[in-house]
DNA sequence: CTGAAAGCGCTTACAG
DNA sequence: CTGAAAGCGCTTACAG
C-alpha cells in the first residue's frame, strides 16, 4: 500500500529550530523541556499537522502501544460490547487495538493471533482458554503476553478475567429445578472448540445429577449461534414422546429463538413449557415473555481485561485473575411446571 | 511496553549463510530466489521461529498493512457486523483492522482518527459524512485515504460504500402514509452530529410534506440508542391530547422499546398503533408483534468497503462510490389505522 | 534543558 | 541470483 508523504520529526525539529531529540522528547516526556520550548514545538506540531511515525518508533523503542484482540466474531452482541469496553480502557492508557476474529475455529485462531502478533500487537485479549497445541506453544516461544477472557480456571497459571462457565450454568440450572422441573432438556451452543459452551453443558448435567429426586436431562442439542436454530431445535425437543417441562439454553439467542418459536406453535411459555437463557443481551427483554437468563458482566470483564494485560505488558510482576460473578435475571419465561 | 527479544533477520542470514537481502527476498519476493538457497532459508524461518518485525518493516517499505476502522461504537448490532465482514474481507488480503470508537462525538472521532493514524493506519474506514472541519482539514492535509460507510451522497468527491439515508426513510413513510395513517410521529436518534439520523428525519418530513392529503408530522423525539429510552419516548406521544396512529422510528432498538411499552401499556400494534424500525437487526423478529422494518445490508456494505478501501491503497485511480439499495420487510406491527 | 549520534529491523535500488 | 550499503523515522543513553 502505498503512502503519502508525511511530515517527519526531521521536518518539526527544523522548522523548530531544535534537534529531533528534544521534539521526541517533547512528545514523550514533555516534563522535560523547557516551557517555552515546549510551546513553541506544540505550535509547530500542530500547523505541520505531525504525528509520529508508528513504525519508526515501534523500531526505537521495541514497543507498539497497540494489543491485539481475538474473539469468535464482533457480530455477537456481548463479545461486541465486551470489545467496546476493552478497546475504551485501552483508549484512555494511549494503547490501540487490533482486532480479528476466529470464526470460532482453532487453527483460525492461531492464524490470526500470528497475524496480529506480526503486525505489532504487544500483547493479546483472547476468549476462552481452549486452544490448539501450536497455538499455545507460539505463544509460548514467542512469550506473548496474552489475558484471557469469558471464562475462569482457579488453579490454570493462566491469567484470566472471566466467570465460571460451569458455575454459572450449575446455578441456572438449580433455579429450575428449584421451581419443580424434573424433565429438562438442553439447547446448548455448539462445544467442540468452545469451552464456555462445553461448560455450560457440564454445569447443567452436574446439577441435575446433584439434585437426585428422579430429576432427569432428556436430551441437549446443540445449535450455532442463531435464532432460527434455537427454533428448530425447540421443535425437536417439544416433539419427543416424552417432551421436557423446562429448556435450558446455552445462550439467549436460542433461548429468544425457542421463545419466538413457541408462540409460533401455540405454546405457553412458561405454562407449557419453561425456558431459560444465558448472557443477558438486549433480547432478553424484547422477546416476550421476557427471558429469565444469566447476566454476565461483559463490560466489566472487557475493562477489566485491558486493565490486566496493560498492567502485565507495563510492570514486572505479573497480575492475578479476577473472577466475576453471575447473577440470575428472574423474567417471566421460567416458572413452575403445570401440574399432571 | 516491553516486549521479549524475537530472532531479526540478521539471526536468519547467519543461520542461512546469505545476506538479509536474500532473506528478505525470500520472504516478500520467493521466485527472485533460487530455489535450494529457498528452501533452505524456509527451513531456517521455521526452526527458529521467525516473523519479521512490523516496524522495521513499515519504516523500510512505507506501508504497514493495517487499515483503521473508526466506528460510533461496537455495542450496537448493525456496526458490529458490518466491522466483522470488513475485518474479514481484509483479512483475504493480508492486512490487519485498528478498531476506535468515537461514541457519536466529532472531538472524540477526530482524536481516535489520528491515533490510529499514528499507530500505523494505512487508510481508514469512517461511518457517516458529517465531521468537524478539524478532522476534515487533517484528512487533507496528511492526505488519509478512506471509504466512508453507512451513508451515500450521489454528487460528492467522497468515496463512500453505504446507503441513501432520506430515500430509505422516505420510502418507509411513504409505505405508512400508504396504508392511511395520516397522524404520524417519529421517534427518531439523536441527530446532532449524525447525519444518518438526521437524513432519516429529513426523509420522513419530506415524505409527508409531499404526500399532502392532510398528513401531519405530529412530533419528533430524539431518543439515545436504547430500549428504555424508546419506550419512554413512545409514552410520552401517546399521551398527546391528539396522539399519533403510526409512529416512525429512527432504528429498530427505539422501535423494539415502544412495542415492548405499548404491551406493558395494554396498547395493541398495529391495532392500536402502528410502529416501524430501521436497520433489520436481529431484535425486529424478536419482539412481538414483529417489526416491519427497513433492511440495511450490512454485510455486504462492510466487505464492499474493505474492497474500496483496498483498491484506493493499491492503485493508483479512485474506484467509484457504491450505492446499496435498501428494502421495507414487512412483518406485523404496521397496518391501516384503526376507523375512527 | 538540549544536541550529536548510534542504532532499532527491515527493504530496495544498484552492482556484479 | 546474490550482496553491500543506504536509508526509512524514530528513541535514548551520553555529553555538555
Amino acid at each position: 500500500m502505498k503512502k503519502p508523504a508525511s511530515p517527519t520529526i526531521e521536518d518539526v525539529a527544523r522548522a523548530a529550530g531544535v534537534s529531533t531529540a528534544t521534539i521526541s522528547r517533547s512528545i514523550n516526556n514533555p516534563e522535560k523541556v523547557a516551557q517555552p520550548t515546549l510551546t513553541r514545538i506544540q505550535d509547530v506540531i500542530r500547523k505541520l499537522g505531525y504525528t509520529p511515525h508508528s513504525g519508526g518508533r515501534t523500531l526505537a523503542s521495541n514497543r507498539s502501544n497497540t494489543v491485539g484482540a481475538i474473539i469468535p466474531t464482533m457480530a455477537n452482541a456481548m463479545f461486541a460490547s465486551g470489545l467496546q469496553s476493552f478497546q475504551e480502557e485501552l483508549s484512555t492508557a494511549g494503547v490501540t487495538m487490533l482486532v480479528a476474529s476466529s470464526g470460532y475455529d482453532g487453527r483460525h485462531e492461531l492464524k490470526q493471533i500470528q497475524s496480529l502478533v506480526t503486525h505489532g500487537a504487544d500483547g493479546l485479549l483472547l476468549i476462552g482458554a481452549e486452544r490448539l497445541p501450536e497455538t499455545r506453544e507460539f505463544l509460548a516461544l514467542r512469550q506473548i503476553p496474552y489475558v484471557i477472557s469469558w471464562c475462569y480456571k482457579p488453579d490454570s497459571p493462566l491469567l484470566f478475567a472471566g466467570f465460571d462457565n460451569h458455575k454459572a450454568a450449575y446455578a441456572m440450572a438449580m433455579e429450575v429445578l428449584n421451581q419443580g422441573h424434573r424433565k429438562i432438556a438442553m439447547i446448548a451452543g455448539i462445544s467442540k472448540g468452545n469451552d464456555r459452551a462445553a461448560n455450560r453443558i457440564k454445569g447443567v448435567k452436574q446439577a441435575i445429577e446433584d439434585f437426585g429426586q428422579n430429576a432427569r436431562l432428556l436430551d441437549v442439542i446443540e445449535a450455532s449461534y442463531a435464532q432460527t436454530e434455537g427454533g428448530d431445535a425447540f421443535a425437536q425437543l417439544m416433539n419427543r414422546s416424552d417432551a421436557p417441562t423446562a429448556i435450558v439454553c446455552g445462550n439467549d439467542v436460542l433461548a429468544a429463538g425457542a421463545i419466538v418459536r413457541a408462540r409460533l406453535s401455540g405454546m405457553g411459555v412458561p405454562d407449557d413449557v419453561s425456558i431459560t437463557g444465558f448472557d443477558d443481551i438486549d433480547i432478553a427483554t424484547t422477546v416476550y415473555p421476557t427471558l429469565t437468563t444469566v447476566r454476565v458482566p461483559q463490560r466489566r470483564m472487557g475493562r477489566s481485561a485491558a486493565r490486566l494485560l496493560l498492567e502485565l505488558l507495563s510492570t514486572d510482576h505479573t497480575p492475578s485473575s479476577i473472577e466475576f460473578e453471575t447473577e440470575i435475571m428472574h423474567r417471566e419465561s421460567l416458572g413452575p411446571p403445570r401440574l399432571q
